[in-house]
DNA sequence: CTATAATACTACCAAATTAGTAGGAATAGC
DNA sequence: GCTATTCCTACTAATTTGGTAGTATTATAG
């Protein structure tokens, strides 16, 4: 019942492109001196961002990262999603019901449906901006 | 981000022990057929419950598990963390905080402690006995 | 046009966790 | 003493996690 190095390092991410943009592409060796990860396993969790089109890249010198859109177009339910997939706590919501074969009867999925409907309306009712004003109302804060 | 076997089978432990409530002491075998999970494996998580106080045990012929307590008196949350251990979404929340240098200003431990807290409340907020009356309100269950 | 700095792609790997199985010892009741 | 049960200690195969490594490709600067 945790969520994996790689979702938390997507949010970091993601929060660093978004707090270090000024327009041009922010180099994986940049985010790797500030977040203390490493550029190949950053690599790999961008990579994910990018086929989501979270993020775009441009290859080369000068090349990176940088955002596709504004920090409050993206949910952290969403960003969560790219690496750890359906965020469901039990793997019976994930694939269509039928799989199982006590759904009728079964005392417990409701339970589960409950749990589910908490954690997705907290994570998707929270925006990538909403982490970067920090809990203070981000008095000092600028984008 | 998944529940593991063993907390969901402790779940349906828990209920098959009240729904076979007669008094006497139920032996894994019957949960075994009833369920369709191994007499070795429930083994395996009755004895967690067991060292909690969850349930009572006797052995020898005629002997089996018992709940200790009315299902009101369960949480679903206190049966999960007996074979979850805390149930938090990252490691940062379980230890004393200060092992991560970056408390101060960390700009999602907020959003996970907001995810935490929304889980426990569920879970905590669900006993054993809401799950027996199943989500029709249990016209047709008595306890 | 070449050197350089970056992404892109493919493969590999060690450690931890999950989901069990196996065998035998102790014990309570008949 | 027989039987049905819990109790205790190992063991293990498969999967997931958390990475590392090497090479190819590409964009820019000079």
């Amino acid at each position: 019942m945790k969520i994996s190095t790689k979702g938390r390092y997507a949010i970091r991410i993601m929060l660093d492109l978004a707090l270090n943009d000024k327009g041009d592409f922010i180099p994986l060796k940049n985010i790797s001196e500030r977040q203390g990860i490493s550029v190949k396993y950053l690599e790999q969790i961008v990579t994910l961002l990018q086929k989501a089109g979270f993020v775009k890249s441009l290859r080369g010198n000068n090349g990176g990262y940088r955002l596709t859109k504004t920090p409050k177009d993206y949910t952290i339910g969403g960003i969560l999603r790219i690496t750890e997939g359906n965020l469901v706590p039990v793997s019976c919501l994930a694939d269509a019901v039928n799989t199982c074969p006590r759904v009728d009867k079964c005392l417990t999925l409701p339970f589960w449906t409950g749990l589910q409907k908490v954690i997705k309306d907290y994570i998707d009712g929270t925006t990538l901006y909403d982490l970067l004003k920090g809990p203070d109302g981000g008095e000092n804060f600028c984008i």
